[in-house]
DNA sequence: TGCTAAGCGAGACGGTACGTCCCGTCTTTTA
DNA sequence: TAAAAGACGGGACGTACCGTCTCGCTTAGCA
């Protein structure tokens, strides 16, 4: 179908000169098409895109699964993991997903069926071994590592900040274990901790 | 001095119409100047931005102190208003400053001087007020706040998600607030405190 | 078609600010144009001058016959109308056309059908004329006219000469008519005459 | 003094570029002079080349005499001269040096003692010779040919037509000779001839 | 000897035009 | 009959000159 051709072109075009370079008329010209034809499907140009990534085909690059031994050594290898996930794209491309993937839970599903383990999930082999290894207590979920790490982390990429193991270090023992330690048993009355 | 009426007309501009469609054609129109005057001193739009910004007077709304009598209402205080300074400026600006200006400490100290209190910090006071009320231990450091409160609601704000009272307190209670009080001694050995 | 109408407004500047003051901008401006659309068409400003005046309209002023009763006086007239047409387009148009013109025979042509009897040609009407009235002999040709008093009188134009009836009379008469009388038989050999 | 390096790089220029595309701004930069320096002295960009002209050293070209021994022979050649003379400098210079020149007595005299003989006087020498030779008669004047063939060879050189030997033949015998010839008693009553 | 004033380079300034590119809409042609 | 091809008005891009202007810095000459 004419449509798959011209996303793919998509995709190219964006691998080669990013998004915001990207335009209808570069994608009518590698696609052959009429710009009437682009405009015709997609209203957008991030329309468009959208739709050329949950096209793209699944990107192969499944990496294993995470066991260092230690919550610790596995949150870090978890960040890094992930770190590695945003640095790879440029940062617009990043961006943009972002900016357009987490308002469309569709392709939000999309790109991490497409993309394999991000590092953007804590896997539940990881929460279950630490709570064998007693570093969880039993009922913690995963929620504080979801929401934090990728904030945190594109933003650092987005700024040119570094997240190397020192700071990766810092970030997993200050913030996630600590909050990961409290999510068993949420909202304890302040009180009765101190009291 | 020319540059600084210039610089006027860009952030009049950006508050208009947005930085995306800021352009040097318009700021030459508004600024009654030629865009060589322009280019001669910016090399980018970026670049102009960037020195509007910087030039900027600070932006009055100087905010009272927090102090709603418990650190979890201090903090979703803190939050709140952090949210509202982000949504005040258009995703692009607050993301294009981020992104350039965290990379420019000079930029980074301009944004908080001209913006004052933006919760993007932790007050020494509600810190202490914490401590006094036995919420937070002695030595607990703010750290885990300002690494976190910006990012994540950051980026909500660009993916168009809500930041209301709920997910806040959710936020408050299960990551920041554990993180706080781990923030005293960080890095304790974990098997200390499950045996 | 939209070609057409671009060009009489190219025609209409021409004739308000003259060829070298004017340019693509206003060109499209007078159209309601876009540049683009001019480019399109026309590489440079020379072409697309050169396409305006070959697509414009016979100018209507076709003047009359010549016929003054003497070749002397024919001539002279031939020769002010020409001059009077020389004037009436401003000197870098005058030459533009003939930069342009004489390199292109189409041009050439249409300029001469559009602008009517201009007095570059020598009317066959003036020749006969003359050679009725002994002032020719029989088999005189309008070579020498047509050779000499376009490039003259263009010359004295485009210099800010004048070009009075005392310069034409001498002209026409040291000239002109030595020359139109000898075209009859060319190149007699010179000791006949003489001897 | 200044103003003299100044035009020294007029003339470079001009032989590099052409007088179109000289401009203030490059004479500025090459000669590194304030822009106000050159305005401060001329005008306008004609005045400022006519003044670089006039400046300019003789060039040294000078030819010899003509004497090819015979009156045909010898227009030929000089029309060849002159025709040679205007090619050397490119059509707008060309131009430029007339429509500024023979406005200008100064300039056009500049010219000629700059530019040596350069074909568009018929010597002295010349005529006699032809007088001597019985082709032209005692008390013939040089003016049809001064007027004619600088214009006509001018105007071909524009128009880029070719100027070969065929043509200044046909030149020389039908226009240029009858003329010379008739030079000596003007006017001559036309009746008179052919009664 | 010290001061003043002219001339200079440097280049900023408001403008205008350049020629290119892309936008989003639209007709026209081809298959 | 839908798609390609691409023309169209619009408008921003970044560059180059225009002609005017204000700066300091020489560098005299005059005091």
């Amino acid at each position: 179908m004419r449509e798959v051709e011209i996303l793919e072109c998509v995709l190219e075009l964006l691998g080669e000169v990013g998004y915001d370079a990207l335009t209808f008329e570069a994608v009518a010209r590698r696609a052959k098409a009429s710009k009437a034809t682009l405009y015709r499907r997609w209203e957008t140009k991030r329309d468009m895109v959208v739709a050329a990534v949950k096209a793209g085909p699944a990107s192969v690059h499944r990496a294993g699964a995470v066991d260092t031994g230690s919550l610790r050594g596995d949150l870090i290898a978890l960040c890094e993991r992930l770190d590695t996930t945003m640095r790879s794209a440029d940062a617009t491309m990043s961006l943009m997903l972002l900016h357009a993937g987490l308002q469309d839970p569709d392709l939000c599903r999309h790109i991490e069926e497409a993309t394999g383990p991000t590092g953007a999930k804590l896997p539940a082999s990881v929460m279950s071994a630490a709570i064998g290894r007693g570093e969880l207590p039993v009922g913690a979920r995963p929620f504080p590592y979801e929401e934090i790490a990728g904030s945190v982390l594109l933003l650092r990429r987005l700024n040119g900040l570094p997240a190397g193991s020192e700071y990766l270090g810092h970030l997993v023992d200050t913030i996630l274990i600590p909050a990961l330690r409290a999510s068993a048993n949420p909202e304890p009355p302040l009180r009765a901790i101190f009291s």
